[in-house]
DNA sequence: CGCTTTTGACCAGCGC
DNA sequence: GCGCTGGTCAAAAGCG
C-alpha cells in the first residue's frame, strides 16, 4: 500500500446508513458538519444537536474548536450560529451499543475526559463543582486524538442522555492517512471503519 | 522504555 | 462581573 500514489488519500464519507452489514451495533443517526455551512437548518432536526462557535482562535490543531452545550432547554434547535471552522469537517454518529469504545480502524489516543452534568439546574459554589458532578446521573465524555503523527483528527465519545443504550461519537477533521485496518482485495478496500466507505486506492497499491 | 491512560487544573466562551 | 461549562493540557501512573 503506497499512500503517496493515492490521488486522494483522504477517506470520502458516505451516508453510514448505506452500510447495512455491520453486525456489532445499530447505527441510528448521524450528523455531518462541513466547512461550507449555508443558512440551512435541516441538520438541526436532531434534538441533541447544539450550536458551534469559534473558541480558541490560537488552537494549535484546527484554529477553532467547538463548544457544545446540551442543557435541558436545548435552545439550539433553531437559529443556531454557523461559523466556519478551520478544518471544518465534523460528523457525528449515534449508535446503539453497549460498548463506548468501538474500533473504527484508526489508532486513537485519549487526551481528556469530562464528567458532564445531567442536571438542568447548574448551581452551587465553584469549589463544590466536582462534588456535585460526582453524583449518580452524570455522564462521562471522552476525548481522543488520532495517534498517527501529523494527523489532527479528534473524536469525542459520550452516551446519549436521552437513551443511554446509544453512544454518540463525533469525529472532527479528516484523516490525512488511511486506516491501518483497511485490507485491499482486487484494489478495493475489504475492511473499513464501521459506517464509513473509503475510496479505492490507486491501482498501483 | 515508550506509549497510553488517568485525572486535576487551567482557560476561554457564554449566559445570567 | 461572576459562575458554569466544554475543551485541552500535562504530570503521574499504568502497561506491555
Amino acid at each position: 500500500m503506497d499512500f503517496h500514489e493515492n490521488p486522494n488519500p483522504n477517506p470520502s464519507y458516505t451516508h453510514p446508513m448505506e452500510n447495512t452489514d455491520e453486525p456489532q451495533f445499530e447505527l441510528s443517526d448521524y450528523l455531518k458538519f462541513d466547512d461550507c455551512w449555508e443558512e440551512d437548518t435541516s441538520f438541526m432536526e436532531c434534538p441533541w444537536q447544539t450550536p458551534i462557535s469559534p473558541q480558541r482562535a490560537n488552537d494549535d490543531s484546527f484554529g477553532y474548536t467547538s463548544t457544545t452545550r446540551r442543557s435541558s432547554n436545548m435552545k439550539c434547535t433553531n437559529g443556531a450560529k454557523r461559523i466556519r471552522m478551520g478544518v471544518g469537517f465534523r460528523i457525528a454518529f449515534r449508535t446503539k451499543s453497549e460498548l463506548e469504545i468501538m474500533d473504527d480502524g484508526f489508532k486513537w489516543r485519549k487526551y481528556g475526559k469530562k464528567t458532564v452534568k445531567n442536571s438542568p439546574n447548574p448551581s452551587g459554589l465553584k469549589h463544590m463543582r466536582f462534588y456535585i458532578l460526582s453524583f449518580k446521573g452524570n455522564e462521562n465524555r471522552n476525548y481522543y486524538r488520532c495517534s498517527t503523527g501529523g494527523c489532527h483528527v479528534k473524536k469525542r465519545v459520550e452516551r446519549d442522555r436521552e437513551d443511554s443504550s446509544y453512544v454518540i461519537t463525533t469525529y472532527e477533521g479528516v484523516h490525512n492517512h488511511e486506516s491501518p485496518c483497511v485490507i485491499y482485495y482486487n484494489q478495493m478496500p475489504l475492511m473499513v471503519p464501521p459506517g464509513w466507505t473509503l475510496q479505492a486506492s490507486h491501482p498501483s497499491s
